[in-house]
DNA sequence: AATTCGGGGAG
DNA sequence: CTCCCAGAATT
């Protein structure tokens, strides 16, 4: 969950998935829709899905105990250096060394990386030096020393306007020396965005909403949204042939429009228009159905479907 | 090496 | 608005 994933955003999702999956065993027994709709809202859904076929792989492979040396860790689905680290030197106490975004800010201003920040060279030395530093030890736990780096970095060593005076290592750190702390790292180069606009329909019954689920493959697979278009045809966001399959007869017919937000997942800049709309066929058949707010939040809703139903404009169209 | 995955909070 | 987060997998 910690995955490019602020801890405080984790918090709550952590607390309720262990609720619903106290054990490994449990976790690996769930059906996937369990787990996504767990992890409905958190983001980047690859990581449930690699969750959860970890915990098979813990139980198939290790008899149910977590594995604690870092290969076998990186040969789980879904963990990498980071967490293969994270997980050794914090859950089992080895001695191995950790980089995430936050070591990675306090390692090159500690030591003045100038490397481009997604460059081999940039992601050597960190690496690097963040063994050096855990070598040097001496028998002390990893684990604390990991979290107490990465602590430095988001509290201390932050990205913008760093604050040196309060950081136990300012004597020895050369970018302050060299006054590079507001140059370094050197920030990896921003992808252009891509423009998208999105047709959503709000075909009420009584208190439910039509929904859809998103294909098995793809963006936000297996997730529940509302009946959505992408008008430009590029079929980037979109979610099944809708309305197109339906046949000749579209069984969706577009009403006023009730207003218009914006959202951004990665690097597509999408604009969303909310139309009314009135369901023309008899019961809608799979992936479509009517689902009340309840309902929907237990299927698990995408993100932008949970926020177009919080919208005010969407609370306003019970029929 | 470059892209693709969400969503949210800080500034 | 922009940036970036306790990254990993795929192309």
């Amino acid at each position: 969950m910690l995955q490019q994933t602020r801890v405080e955003a984790v918090i709550p999702y952590f607390e309720r998935f262990l609720a619903r999956f106290p054990t490994v065993a449990d976790l690996a027994a769930a059906p996937v829709e369990d787990v996504l709709a767990a992890w409905s809202g958190l983001g980047y859904y690859r990581r449930a899905r690699a969750l959860h076929e970890a915990a098979r792989a813990v139980l198939e492979r290790h008899g149910g105990a977590f594995p604690s040396a870092r290969e076998d860790l990186l040969a789980l689905p879904g963990v990498g250096p980071y967490t293969a680290g994270a997980v050794a030197s914090i859950a089992f106490d080895r001695p191995e060394r950790l980089v995430d975004g936050n070591v990675a800010r306090v390692l090159a201003r500690l030591y003045a990386i100038e490397a481009p920040q997604e460059s081999a060279v940039f992601r050597a030395r960190t690496w690097e030096h963040a063994g050096l530093l855990v070598a040097d030890l001496a028998g002390r736990s990893a684990g604390e020393w990991n979290q107490a780096l990465m602590e430095l970095g988001a509290l201390v060593c932050v990205p913008r306007e760093p604050r040196c005076l309060a950081c136990p290592v300012q004597a020895r750190c050369r970018a302050l020396e060299r006054g590079l702390t507001s140059e370094l790292p050197v920030p990896k180069r921003r992808p252009t965005a891509i423009e998208v606009e999105l047709h959503v329909a709000i075909v009420r019954s009584g208190d439910r909403w039509l929904v859809q689920q998103r294909p098995a493959t793809g963006r936000m697979a297996g997730l529940w949204e509302l009946p959505t278009v992408e008008p430009s045809g590029a079929r980037l966001l979109a979610g099944p042939d809708w309305p197109d399959a339906r046949g000749a007869t579209p069984a969706i017919a577009l009403g006023d429009e009730l207003g218009t937000l914006s959202h951004s997942i990665t690097r597509h800049r999408i604009r969303v228009r909310v139309f009314e709309a009135r369901w023309l066929a008899g019961d809608p058949e799979a992936p479509l159905d009517f689902a009340s707010r309840a309902q929907i939040a237990e299927l698990g809703p995408t993100g932008l479907t949970a926020k177009i139903l919080r919208a005010p404009f969407a609370r306003a169209t019970a029929r």
